[in-house]
RNA sequence: GGGCGAAUGGCGGAACUGGUAGACGCGUUGGACUCAAAAUCCAAUAGUAGCAAUACUGUGAGAGUUCGAUUCUCUCUUUGCCCA
């Protein structure tokens, strides 16, 4: 017997599934179908541990609803535009293109080499004419519907290099390349409005019954409604300015009012425009970053204007009107009504410029002269100190009360607030997809017509430029519309937005007339199963979520409402961590461990400091390559090992003694498999009426077929571990010829999902070949005749009776009374109560 | 600070609707094979006591509900993630 060769048997299979093309997929309206899709990688260079998790999960679900019957769906792609592409073109002097494509096919062959059922007939990669020709058509579409529109907003913009920044591209308020000090700066940028469908995308959560309700939780509070008023303050001074609009969440706390602040942006803020100090103070707040965290950390400072505002429910009380930096004009209307006593933020900035504190809630239990001292009190109690508003209950009855009120006098009004902004979808870059959009000598911007799509990248551009390349191709600008000059748009869409549809895509990969064809989405979607990490939990979901609702806006044709019915996300892979006594990164080839100690490899005296594990990430070094695992061990060792260790999940953590054992338990399958297939050979039918065999695959079906609906995959590598122990022992015996042949073609089909080209060469050395179909669970066979009764003694076990199945408490009683446990624990003491359950356990309350 | 989780042997993890805690794997120990090593095979492996049968203790800590709690409730500790 030869040994298990992993190699020529994995190449063999992956050139049989891809020459019998059983991976395609086509319409069958006689089948049920099943889409199942993970996310599409980047295409960084090379697929890592991450990619190896998330598409063998994919797969084993993939298999097993094939097996099942399903018509099943399983696409494959690229997400190709975004910046990697242009900083490593920049620094190596290529084309971002080129880059992308040598990587895609560097990346699709390692892919192959993992046996994924991937349908590569509806391949699509979103950097290609194919792909972003239908985007540009469908930004049109949904400007025509009124969904895209074009404003002012502020951006990170790096002085040195000329360009604006990515959130993360921004390390501690600096830019990542330059290092230069980041600044917020405004740009026109194009937006969607993703706010319209604020309360549909929340609403939309509770039918996602198939999601973690961990993603919904996150996704409805980025979402974030609020509940609040909208109230009109008046104001009094030397501006011609008589009322502010605040909105605020705790009107209840009005009689607290000490201050009223105001954005920097606030429409207010066009009378200082000549202030030289309120322009240095504007200059100030720039440097704040953009995030809400940035703001939060950041220290609170304020402008005074000579403005006071009238506090509605206190005329009496005047307080003066700040411009702070705390203050987003994207956030409400731009002013917020300041109570120290009960918000950390304004209390920090009374404490500075020291206004009024004063406390107009009470904890529960504390009396009516409670006072605020060091920190905001926040939570729930009673209001004092607020005339016609003391003794209500706060939050809950203050609120609506305040409101009420204020609404009865007609200063102000119940309002709804989100925190979801529009989606600004313009990147300052060239390797993304054109905005389809012209402007005119004035600035006036036209969509560009639709027969004149695609708006093509531009090739052989110069990067070495700062700032978009895009400004500097003043060829490529020009377009003439109508006979008209215009030059063209020179943002580029977020690579978000690419992956907001491509599930779509999918569906009609190669249909040149539109993104999708309709009768194939009305087939194929929703996506059943989706499958990635949990870190798109919010954008990438939520971007999704809401370009289904606006694709099928005014769109009767479009029927379903949710692009991914069930969510699956995955966890990391983890690894240790090496550092040398330089504090440097080592990676896991560097090192080598000497009588439990770590030392560099090579260098027995430089001693190496294990560190915590933590995910792979190249900055830390401790990534494997599944490249050189799959070459040395083979795709089906590195799927088990992968799917074994934790459940999919949860964090993984890497060991390379446990990815040998994957390997080891192959080849000990592999024997096996080569004793049964003699037994089977040697054709000796024993007509033996046992059925263990049967029984224990019957079981084991049972046990797989849950555990992969359950997403339980670590279990089923250990039903699997397990169904071997079984075989090894009972191959020895003698079975009836018929049953073993019947009970190894099941076990062999339900292990198929996590070990494909292991089972199908054992399937087919063994001629078992036919249609494959997932064995049907048997429910006479799970019975036992005989059960273990546990038989406990005022709650503790005793004893287990091994006795027929359906035993009534009489009869059990018998048995126990007649069994040696009965003069040690019975003898001589009443039993009280017995509670027996069937087929089960009894348990008997004595007296001691 | 708020929200949502998690905590089980030396390690990763199992345990159906409350009913035999520790499946399965790794590691460790002992043995077989070998001149030897690797590989492989066999056995043991939660802790304590005992030659043993067995007994007691044990699912982060403390309480509660229950005949019975890893599972349900409350309080606390630690920890992870998301939002601030």
């Amino acid at each position: 017997m030869e040994r298990y060769n992993f190699k020529t048997i994995e190449e063999k299979w992956q050139e049989k599934w891809h020459k019998s093309g059983v991976f395609r997929s086509k319409i069958d309206h006689s089948k049920e179908k099943f889409y199942c899709l993970e996310m599409f990688p980047y295409p960084s260079g090379k697929i890592h541990m991450g990619h190896v998790r998330n598409y063998t999960i994919g797969d084993v679900l993939s298999r097993y609803k094939s097996l099942q019957g399903f018509n099943v769906m399983h696409p494959m792609g690229w997400d190709a535009f975004g910046m990697p592409a242009e900083n490593a073109a920049r620094e190596n002097n290529l084309d971002p293109k080129d880059w992308t494509n040598k990587n895609i096919s560097t990346m699709k062959a390692q892919l192959k080499k993992l046996g994924l059922s991937i349908d590569w007939e509806r391949e699509i990669s979103t950097c290609s004419e194919e792909y972003y020709k239908h985007q540009q058509l469908f930004f049109l579409e949904l400007y025509e519907k009124g969904l895209v529109y074009r404003k002012e907003n502020y951006v990170n913009w790096d002085p040195i290099d000329q360009t604006v920044l990515a959130n993360e591209q921004v390390i501690d308020g600096k830019g990542w390349r330059s290092g230069a000090v980041v600044e917020r700066k405004k740009l026109n940028q194009w937006f969607f409005n993703i706010s319209k469908f604020s309360q549909e995308l929340l609403d939309g959560l509770d039918n996602l019954e198939q999601w973690p309700n961990k993603v919904k939780v996150m996704q409805k509070n980025w979402i974030g409604k609020s509940f609040g008023c909208e109230i009109t303050f008046k104001t009094e001074g030397d501006l011609p300015v008589k009322e502010i609009k605040c909105f605020t969440t705790r009107p209840d706390t009005l009689f607290g009012f000490s201050f009223l602040a105001l954005s920097v942006d606030h429409e207010v803020s066009k009378y200082f425009l000549k202030d030289k100090k309120f322009q240095e103070f504007k200059k100030e707040c720039s440097k704040t970053g953009t995030t809400e965290e940035a703001i939060a950390i950041g220290e609170k400072i304020g402008f005074k204007t000579n403005l006071e505002a009238v506090n509605p429910l206190n005329p009496e009380q005047k307080v003066p009107v700040f411009f702070a930096n705390f203050v987003l004009m994207d956030y409400g209307f731009g002013a917020v009504f300041g109570c120290p006593a009960h918000d950390q933020r304004d209390f920090d900035f009374a404490k500075k410029y020291g206004l009024d504190i004063k406390t107009v809630v009470k904890p529960d239990g504390k009396d009516d002269n409670f006072k605020v001292q060091d920190e905001a009190y926040s939570g729930p109690g009673i209001i004092i100190n607020s005339k016609f508003l003391n003794k209500l209950k706060a939050p809950e009855d203050s609120i609506l009360k305040t409101i009420d009120i204020l609404e009865e006098k007609k200063i102000g009004k119940k309002k709804i607030n989100f925190r979801l902004k529009d989606w600004g979808v313009s990147r300052q870059r060239y390797w993304g997809c054109p905005i389809p959009i012209a402007y005119d000598e004035n600035g006036n911007f036209i969509p560009i017509p639709k027969k004149e799509l695609p708006v093509k990248l531009p090739e052989n551009i110069n990067l070495n430029l700062k700032g978009n390349p895009l400004d500097a191709e003043v060829e490529w600008k020009k377009i003439t519309i109508n006979g008209k000059e215009y030059t063209r748009e020179t943002d580029t869409l977020d690579t978000f937005v690419c992956s907001s549809w491509y599930y779509l895509r999918f569906c009609s990969s190669n249909n040149t007339e539109y993104g999708y064809k309709q009768e194939d989405i009305d087939y194929w979607m929703p996506v059943d199963q989706y499958i990635g990490g949990v870190e798109h939990a919010i954008l990438h979901l939520l971007y999704s979520r809401f370009f289904t609702r606006a694709l099928g806006y005014k769109n009767k044709n479009f029927k379903f409402k949710e692009p991914f019915e069930g969510l699956f996300t995955q966890g990391m892979v983890c690894h240790e961590t090496y550092k040398d006594q330089n504090n440097n990164w080592l990676s896991p080839e560097e090192i080598e461990l000497v009588d439990n100690q770590c030392y560099e490899k090579g260098n027995p005296k430089n001693k190496v400091n294990i560190g915590p594990s933590e995910s792979m990430s190249k900055s830390k070094k401790n990534v494997i390559d599944p490249e050189n695992i799959i070459k040395n061990y083979g795709a089906d060792a590195v799927r088990l090992f992968i799917l074994s260790d934790s459940p999919p999940e949860k964090d993984v953590q890497w060991s390379d003694q446990g990815m040998i054992a994957s390997y080891k338990f192959l080849q000990k399958l592999w024997i096996l498999h080569n004793k049964i297939k003699d037994k089977i050979k040697n054709n000796i039918n024993h007509n033996q009426d046992n059925n263990e065999l049967e029984k224990f695959t019957n079981q084991m079906i049972n046990k797989i077929t849950k555990n992969l609906d359950s997403f339980s995959y670590n279990v089923i590598i250990a039903n699997i571990y397990e169904t071997y122990n079984f075989l090894n022992k009972e191959i020895e015996k003698e079975i009836d010829n018929k049953t073993l042949i019947d009970c190894y073609k099941k076990i062999l089909t339900i292990f198929s999902p996590a070990i494909p080209h292991f089972t199908a060469q054992c399937i087919e050395e063994l001629d078992l070949a036919g249609s494959l179909e997932w064995p049907k669970i048997d429910k006479n066979l799970l019975e036992e005749e005989k059960i273990d009764y546990v038989i406990q003694i005022n709650g503790k076990k005793r004893a287990i009776l091994n006795e027929s199945r359906d035993i009534n408490q009489d009869n059990l009683m018998v048995k126990i009374k007649s069994n040696k446990l009965s003069e040690k624990y019975l003898k001589d003491k009443s039993i009280n109560k017995i509670i027996f359950v069937k087929n089960r356990l009894i348990n008997l309350i004595i007296n001691e």
